[in-house]
DNA sequence: GAGTGGTCTAGACCACTCA
DNA sequence: GAGTGGTCTAGACCACTCT
């Protein structure tokens, strides 16, 4: 007599939804319910229903119970590998070049960006990252001093400004922004493309405890890049 | 006297990461161990330790422990909003357009795509989704008819592929693939935008129990298109 | 007030993996 | 074989929310 696990729960509500037994907006059994058809602990029931809850099949509310939500672009995710690791996967050498440093009072956006006060300063990089002989992303970035004192004394020419603050600030927030744009003239000399072409904008922003640290704009020459996010787990 | 909830356990833990006391690498206690530190049940450890292995922040192996894992670029969470969604939250009118339906063997990248043997035909589709007068999404899609053979008596005139299939077809696994890139004649002339200006490429394949079930080349105006990805919550 | 989910406890056994 | 995490049970109390 095997036990019921919960990723049986899990498996037989998955099932009937997928079969339509159960539909979208429709109420799941009550946990004590689903319990006692299961033979299984209460708690059992849970989690499986939580996982679900988290998955974004069902959505959960006190009192009122489990519903079956509406079949929905589910949440996809996203790796974002570093650039280092993005360029030594394909084989090619990952090479870093800082192209400048200084402080200075950023411009409005980027003080909006990291929620600055008009005039204070921050740290401005500007780097290329290279896979073997071809230019593979120009970084602009400004980080906040503020919240990041130690990166006045960072030295940026041996270390890139991402790595730098992975190790610096562990478990950030992170979020990106994603677009495509056409290269103007500076940027063109950068990635080594031509002007007008197609490139692929990320705009990335950093918090540590609701502290804005970084903002950094990365720009990769559109026709190699490629960027990938799946859905989680099979369920 | 307060009970010690499974938060608790994560924050401490979480606290002792970010302060430094834990390092990449280490070996966090066993959860006999913390159980007895925090004078709690070992499930709640287990609860606190699993959701932390879940968000990255540490590696758990039987026998021989749970690990603070190397600070890394945290995995993103990409919000896919359906066209409908994203346009009507900008306060623009949907309109969806059917420009083109055909029964017809796909070319090679497809068939590899959607894993059809050679010969085998699928229903193409060729669509434009407008947000008030503007051309907001390109999108040229195959449907593996074997996999959904109701797509062949749909009427794609009247509701848009995606939202057919997310109703057909709940619960697909997802990947996406974006890209820029330039428009050529054809792009530009549906999107309303001149040839050369850089769009936003998205490439989209679903599956259902690893079965193929379509694949979609989504065109946005790059000029205009963000996509958003923000990491998990603030664990 | 009552019904539903959320979580904790204490104890138990299992499953994996290393020595 | 032994140590660690993985999960289940049974019972309890709490927290939220609708009526």
């Amino acid at each position: 007599m095997k036990r019921t696990s919960y990723l049986d729960v899990k498996a037989v509500i998955l099932g009937q939804i997928r079969g339509g037994a159960l539909r979208p907006g429709d109420t799941v059994p009550g946990e004590a319910t689903l319990a006692g058809k299961f033979g299984c602990a209460r708690v059992t029931v849970n989690r499986a229903l939580r996982e679900l809850a988290e998955a974004g099949v069902v959505e959960r509310r006190r009192r009122s119970g489990t519903r079956v939500l509406a079949a929905t672009p589910r949440d996809a995710e996203l790796e974002v590998p570093s650039v280092r690791a993005e360029i030594e996967a394909t084989g090619a050498t990952y090479r870093y070049e800082l192209l400048g440093r200084r402080i200075a009072a950023p411009p409005a956006d980027i003080r909006a960006a990291l929620g600055l006060g008009a005039g204070v300063r921050a740290l401005h990089l500007r780097c290329r990252h290279w896979a073997s002989d071809t230019a593979h992303q120009a970084e602009d970035r400004w980080i906040s001093l503020d919240v990041v004192p130690a990166a006045r004394e960072a030295d940026f020419a041996a270390i890139g400004p991402n790595d730098w603050l992975i190790r610096a600030m562990p478990l950030s927030r992170v979020e990106h922004i994603f677009s495509a744009a056409n290269a103007d003239e500076a940027e063109a000399a950068l990635l080594g493309i031509t002007p007008g072409d197609a490139v692929f904008v990320t705009e990335r922003r950093t918090w540590i405890d609701g502290r804005a640290i970084t903002r950094a704009r990365l720009l990769h020459p559109g026709a190699t890049h490629r960027l990938v996010a799946r859905t989680r787990a099979p369920i």
